[in-house]
RNA sequence: CGGGGUGUGGCUCAGCUUGGCUAGAGCGCCUGGUUUGGGACCAGGAGGCCGCAGGUUCGAAUCCUGUCACCCCGACCA
């Protein structure tokens, strides 16, 4: 019986997992559809997740020596076109504005899709000296992208996100930033959303618009689709020069910067979803849950049976734990399946009989796993069990990737993989973009990136037969 | 932008093929009561000019034309 409802309420992900991921988006209530098409309204279950994720990240910045800044949503045209692969990268999907105060505007300004070029624009009159360097700059805004096909938190039209941007004297340390900015994503991602990732080095072909070298960190979903989550760019000078970004050094002469740009978006919030999440609803790991704790009082109209809830919920507060009781009039059965559907880490059920034994029943989200623990004794040891879920979280979704990773060494099994199976493929590459075109025409799969932990698989291309140079991270990506 | 699909109370849909009285159902919502350890039950109630604009007709949710929006699958992207 209850299990009919949950069916008729989020279609199953093995039957349709796009279905699946938009019922959970709307029914765990993270976020709606507006009246603007490809944005959405965040709701605030959605926008709690993404102000954990940023509290988080930030304070990770900071400790490297990042500092908050704004600069403008608008881009002036003569701007954005400084920069010539920078802006035929972006141009076929930026919005423009025309139209000021009624009046047509002497020159058009795009909705900002990145910052680079304003942040040039800024470093250009802020450096001087190698005295200034470095600069290093991040801003918590959104962007838009007048993307084709929407969908919510994996591609919208506009989205949130934060965007580093740094200037540096050398190329080595320039280098370095955006090594130390990919490690402090993959850190984050790993232990704050427990969702491991590959850290690597994309490809010619798909790195970003301008950039010398892209870094990339790529988390594997549930269906076998990779993600990329978050990037990190190495410039070089080429901005620099582009807009004489120039300062002058020890020796009295004139260098350029070199710069970096690295940015992680709400499309984690989507990550989350399709890591962690099953047929009951979202998972969240316990550091980003806005409620870690949800108890539910079982005949709550029964004496003392509220008193005890209110009671627990301010011993597990004290302990720091964000928690709340759900003393609607639904049925507990109602509450129970709501929880799942949210995510909630931890369920705290408490009735009658709990209260007479001096217990309740705590219930895992991730395992369903009941314990029965003293109420004395539930403030104290939740803490721990709240960390041991988020690392069982961590190494199911390890488990999962590690169980969808495959090898292949011939076009034939390539070929068998992505037909076969999904996930990552790990093959010989030989460096040419040709034989990238020819297995994404093929098969529809992109190079995710160049891992930082390369194996030797073989030793030619496993498209080509060629000598192989790299091995590659091959996948369908969202 | 190519292919496919859908627009009818808040949600999911039926009705359309074969035009005809006052447009239905389930869920949700509101009120009262009984309930409460895995999506409770009874009774009553509110809520829709059928996406929009034309056309055909005595008469259109239904037929025709146009248009808009959304969803899914591709190409592009975080």
């Amino acid at each position: 019986m209850a299990d009919k409802k949950l069916v008729e309420a989020i279609t199953s992900m093995e039957e349709d997992f796009a279905q699946w991921y938009t019922d959970v988006v709307k029914k765990a209530e993270l976020i709606d559809y507006t009246s603007v098409k490809g944005c959405m309204a965040f709701r605030p279950a959605g926008y709690a997740i993404w102000e954990l994720i940023q509290q988080q990240l930030d304070a990770r910045f900071k400790e490297t020596g990042v500092q908050n800044v704004y600069l403008p949503m608008f881009i002036p045209e003569s701007l954005l076109q400084k920069e010539k692969d920078h802006v035929e990268g972006f141009a076929p999907e930026v919005a423009w504005v025309t139209y000021g105060g009624g009046q047509q505007l002497q020159e058009r300004m795009c909705v900002r899709p990145t910052s680079e070029t304003l942040f040039c624009d800024y470093y250009k009159n802020v450096v001087h000296s190698y005295r200034d360097l470095p600069q290093l700059c991040n801003q918590w805004c959104s962007v838009v992208r007048w993307e084709k096909e929407t969908r919510p938190f994996l591609r919208s039209r506009e989205f949130l996100w934060q965007e580093g941007h740094t200037a540096h004297a050398t190329a080595q340390e320039a280098e370095e930033r955006t090594i130390q900015m990919l490690n402090v994503y993959a850190d984050f991602v790993e232990q704050v959303l427990a969702i491991p990732v590959i850290k690597g080095r994309k490809t010619d072909k798909e790195k970003f618009a301008g950039a010398t070298a892209t870094y990339t960190i790529e988390a594997l979903m549930h269906d076998g689709k990779a993600l990329q989550s978050g990037t990190s760019h190495n410039f070089g000078d080429g901005f620099a020069k582009a807009f004489g970004i120039q300062y002058t050094a020890k020796d009295n002469t004139l260098q350029y910067v070199h710069q970096t740009s690295w940015g992680m978006t709400t499309r984690l919030i989507g990550a989350i979803i399709m890591v962690h999440g099953d047929n009951s609803g979202l998972k969240l790991p316990p550091l980003v849950a806005p409620t870690q704790v949800m108890i539910i009082p079982i005949q709550q109209q029964k004496d003392g049976v509220l008193e005890a809830a209110s009671k627990l919920e301010a011993e597990i507060r004290k302990a720091g734990i964000r928690v709340k009781t759900d003393v609607s009039d639904k049925s507990p059965g109602w509450k129970f399946s709501e929880q799942e559907m949210r995510g909630i880490p931890v369920r705290i059920e408490i009735g009658p009989k709990d209260i007479e034994a001096g217990h309740c029943v705590v219930c895992r989200r991730d395992s369903g796993e009941k314990l029965t623990i003293a109420l004395e004794d539930v403030a104290s040891k939740l803490p721990a069990l709240l960390a041991q879920i988020q690392q069982d979280m961590f190494e199911t979704a390890l488990r999962h990737r590690e169980e969808h990773t495959y090898t292949a060494v011939t076009m034939e099994e390539f070929e068998k993989c992505f037909t076969e199976k999904s996930g990552f493929v790990k093959a010989m590459w030989c460096g040419e973009q040709e034989c990238e075109d020819i297995i994404k025409e093929k098969l529809a799969v992109t190079s995710r990136c160049m891992p930082f932990d390369e194996e030797k698989l073989s030793d030619t291309c496993v498209c080509c037969g060629k000598p192989a140079k790299r091995m590659v991270y091959w996948g369908k990506a969202y």
